[in-house]
DNA sequence: AATGAATGAGCTTTCATTCAT
DNA sequence: TATGAATGAAAGCTCATTCAT
């Protein structure tokens, strides 16, 4: 039982903050954030309140840290080398890797629009990567179609991100009348690919 | 000097109530619900907090009022008649009604949003005309491309839907790096029509 | 029709003053003082919240007045003369008459006991007949057992009033497990005239 | 500098406990449930008030907490076997141990019979040990006289029970023209005992 | 590193009382 | 005389945060 290397340590702090940040993440989407106590939080993360301060300073530093590490996660995934910049060739790509992490991050979703719908909390964002992180994919896609010469990208941008969030947004809050079946998204995703080709269709 | 008549005291009272739940609905779309206190929401209609509970029972009461006002407001505007029937010669009219409404009533789009997205506050809501409402606008499309011969009617559903409701999400957060010119806005508008009517390209 | 007389004007506030307070001592006794807001016992007389305060300055003065007027009928009714003094002869009457009220004005005695068990509010009661008059109906029994040759006036006081109160008590939260039959309450009336006339027991 | 082990916080948590229930019936007994806020307790107790809330739900389990705890002293005493049976040779044991306690217990019985006086705060206390308690007392007062030959085992219940609670009432409102003796406290004691074993007095 | 006792600010809500009409 | 709108103080309660151990 050699003791435990700086290394080591930092190991078992780093996996702790994952683990108290996913099982945040949990509680935030379905009680609000405001409705999620210290208490809460800690009992969920299978620690003691006073445990968290040692890993967070605040409740409101978790919530950043949350946001912000979901963020990175998928602009790492929709623009894996971070040049902002989408050739041709990737947007595909780039559009069937957003809609898989709509369908897989449900609980960041809601938080994250829950958070960016309140303005006065927004303002607390600015600077982090949770708003700069979002401008930078609007202007990955401006940059995109005013480079490929579509005759009015900010109406392009509109449609693709409208038909997204939108997307986003409706799976959120799946009602009994429609709920949409794994079908239907794809070829909502197909169409949503075609659109962008062959904006010609005007 | 002679005592009020009741006629006058049922005056004060649907006044008060009114200015109460407009300025309620500002304080609750920029701050956010759980951020609203019931002083701030006195204090912004300019009477004393006491006062507040003559009105309204509770702080959820005056929610669910401001929620079902607003979504009734929508359901006569897009539905006058309410027959929750759609035919296709009031399709067009339809969808540039439900935009209009989008574009006026930003506010309450913020605070519908912020409250269906918390499963635990939703459930709250199982059976007021919130949810009733926003399942009979979904069914008055459903029945609409179920009776017109679309192929895939929850597709086309889903596309017209995604499309408004993405659109009103983005212009909640009109990020500085894109606000939407208006002109931008009717393109779009007239895009989503276009799509309802020309489904064959597929 | 001729304009009321400034009589007519005084006995209507004054059955008016009544009739607040016999109702207010219902919902007194029943959800006690500090439960019983002047919302609930304006409506409880009929009339509106405003219209008490023309009738009573405070909740606190209807209280003491419900009290008041209490605690005189009884001591009108066990002393007619109020000369404050008992003649052998008149002790059984006595002693049946206070029975007599303890099994008719529940309601009061409960308010009554919740009062009086209160030190601190009873202290605000101090020089109403409410104290006064229980002092006045001890010293009766007193004057009457000193006068006439008992060794321990004050053991004899004792005893009679404790089963007097006692009874009043037990009666008060009537438990499923011992209701009290009228023919038993009769023979403890019994009891306690018996003990009266034969402290010789001993 | 270690942690507090889990029984250090047992320990903690049980003398506090206990210390606030403590404080809390003086300021109950002195000031009326409804008038004892839980600002006062606390400061009676020498905390904060938010600390109340960790170890009492709400005001109403406190008060709950506290009678029940009162009600279980008192049945150990009189019932030290929880048998619920008197036996002759107990019966006097039991009668005198009931005299010692309502001397020794004031601030317990103001806060009893405050409570238990108000019909709507007494049905809240249904299936607690408080109101089964006292109907254990009455039952073991009934069993003992129906199994003992007494012609009327009601009347002797509430003769004894009417005697100790109309004691105990007095007591509680300790006047200044009566107050009460220890001498003849004894006697009036003595007085009762007697009564249960000559009833052949009739 | 870890616990939960402890605090205090601020929340929702109630209610005696006042006042314009 | 009569109403109920309006106020403000204080109630019960919650919770982010601190701290002794």
């Amino acid at each position: 039982m050699s003791p435990r290397t700086p290394e080591q340590f930092e190991e078992i702090r780093e996996s702790r903050r994952e683990q108290i940040m996913e099982t945040a993440l949990k509680v935030f989407a379905s009680e609000g954030y405001a409705n999620s106590s210290i208490s809460k939080l800690a009992e969920a993360a299978g620690i003691s309140k006073g445990l968290m301060y040692n890993y967070f300073n605040s409740k409101e530093e978790l919530l950043k840290e949350i946001l912000e590490k979901g963020m990175k996660e998928i602009l790492n995934l929709t623009d894996p080398d971070r040049d902002g910049i989408i050739t041709p060739s990737e947007l595909d790509e780039f559009i069937r890797k957003t809609f898989r992490i709509m369908r897989r991050k449900q609980e960041f979703w809601i938080l994250y629009f829950n958070i960016i719908l309140q303005p006065k909390v927004r303002e607390s964002l600015k600077g982090t990567s949770v708003l700069t992180g979002t401008e930078e994919y609007f202007s990955m896609l401006m940059k995109y179609f005013e480079s490929n010469g579509f005759e009015d990208p900010v109406l392009e941008v509109l449609t693709i991100t409208s038909m997204i969030e939108g997307l986003g947004v409706l799976m959120l809050y799946a009602y009994p009348v429609m709920t949409i079946p794994e079908t239907v998204l794809l070829k909502f995703e197909e169409r949503v690919l075609k659109m962008i080709k062959q904006p010609e269709h005007e």
